[in-house]
Order: structure tokens, then C-alpha cells, then sequence
DNA sequence: TTCGATGTTCGGTGACGATCGAACATCAAC
DNA sequence: GTTGATGTTCGATCGTCACCGAACATCGAA
């Protein structure tokens, strides 16, 4: 079986996969953060974790399909991909995140204030 | 940190939990078996994995609150907790389910038909 | 071209989870 | 009581995952 390196198509978005991604209280913080539908620069985020721990995080939201990454020069911009979502697992997101919004899942995730 | 050996009240239902729970195939089919609110008999379900296997994803269940379990004699009776998750967690088990019955994931669990 | 900022990748570690077979506990039935 | 059915627990293995620091790659700016 080859790896697969490029995120997945709407198609190709697995239930499991993305349950598996949401299910990580810090992922479910940055989904929060970019549920707004805006860009955000990956550098914003703050979290109490190591750098390569959060982009090691990133690398399996992008897996699952749930955020898209856009570079421009050294940095790295990201998009909830909510139609997607939505249009393969019709209101699993709204779910998800009224769910956290409500339990404050994932506060400390932050975006740098400065 | 002492260990929980009860099933959580519907306060004590953490979404990280629930939705991990959830991501795997095989404990997605045991709950797509249950949806329709019946109680089903742990020996019923059938799954190409060992009983000690099957055994140890209905903890999981048990433990993220999602089924609840009744023992008569020495049967194990399971019945989905539908109204808790419900009330904690609005819409979420049923965009769960609609998309994995539309995936069909979980197909290969299946009730004995003898 | 040198430097600093920004992310990614790598190697390693420790924890967790899925899996199995075997052993065990419990209850019903004979 | 002995036996059989039903589940649970145990010990072990194997893979995956979260996490870290360090090294690396890339790009913009000085």
C-alpha cells in the first residue's frame, strides 16, 4: 500500500479519520480558532506544546481532511474545510464544535495577541 | 489519580472521549446495531475479531458513556445511551450515525442470524 | 551572502490501544 | 457437584500516537 501525501478530496474523507482527528482536545482548539471560516497563520497559534508538536498536529488535521494549508513565502496559512465537510458528513461539524464551544474543549489554544 | 470503574453520569460525558469512542470502525458498527434504541445481547454481535477483543471495545463504549450494559444471569445485555448523548451533546450521535450508515462503516459487525 | 524567521522533518521515548489466546469467574442446567 | 455457556480479565505483542529537542529547508531582509 503507498502513502498518500497529498490531502484527501471530498471523496476520500473518511469518517473514522476525521472522528480520530477531532478527538484530540488541542486539534478541536485550532478547529474552534479557524471555525470562523478566516485564514489564520499557523505562527499564531499558542499552545502548550512544542513547535513540532503542533505541526505534527497539523499534519493530521490536513490528513483527515478537516483543514487546508496554503503557503505564502516561509509561512503557512489554514482554512477549516467546512463545505467539505458539511457537503460529505452533513451537520457532523456544527455538532462537534457547538459541542465544544459549550464544554470549552481545546481553550488552551490561543492566538498570539500581540 | 484514582481509576473510574463506573460508567460516566451525563455531566461527566467529555466530548474527546466520545468521539474517539467512535472513530473505530468496528465499535462504530456494534453502535450502528444499536441505534434503533432495542437491547441487544453481547453474544448477538458477530465481529471477525476474538471475543477478548470484542470484550475490550465495549469497555471503551461503556467507559466514553456511550452504551450502557445490564447483566441477567450470565448474558450482558447493551442498550445505546441515546437520550444522555443527546442531551449533552445535541445532533451529534445523529450526524454520526446518518454518516456512517451512508458509509457504511462498521458493516462487517453483524447480529447472529440463527 | 549572511542572518533570522518560519515551518517541517527526524530520531527517540513513553504511553496507549487493538489484538490474541489462555485463564478465570459466574451462572444455569443437569 | 460437574459441566457448559457466557463474558471478563490477564499477559504479551505490535503498531500508532503525542511529545520533545535538534537538525534541516526555505524564504525575506539586511
Amino acid at each position: 500500500m503507498r502513502h498518500k501525501d497529498s490531502d484527501p478530496t471530498v471523496e476520500e474523507l473518511q469518517l473514522p479519520d476525521v472522528l480520530a482527528a477531532l478527538s484530540d482536545p488541542l486539534r478541536l482548539g485550532v478547529v474552534r480558532l479557524l471555525a470562523d471560516g478566516g485564514e489564520r497563520n499557523f505562527g499564531e497559534f499558542c499552545a502548550p506544546v512544542a513547535k513540532s508538536t503542533l505541526s505534527h498536529h497539523l499534519r493530521t488535521l490536513r490528513a483527515a481532511g478537516i483543514v487546508q494549508s496554503r503557503n505564502e513565502g516561509t509561512r503557512c496559512y489554514l482554512t477549516l474545510r467546512r463545505a467539505d465537510l458539511d457537503s460529505r458528513f452533513p451537520q457532523l461539524l456544527d455538532a462537534v464544535l457547538s459541542a465544544a464551544d459549550h464544554d470549552e474543549v481545546g481553550n488552551h489554544v490561543g492566538l498570539q495577541t500581540d
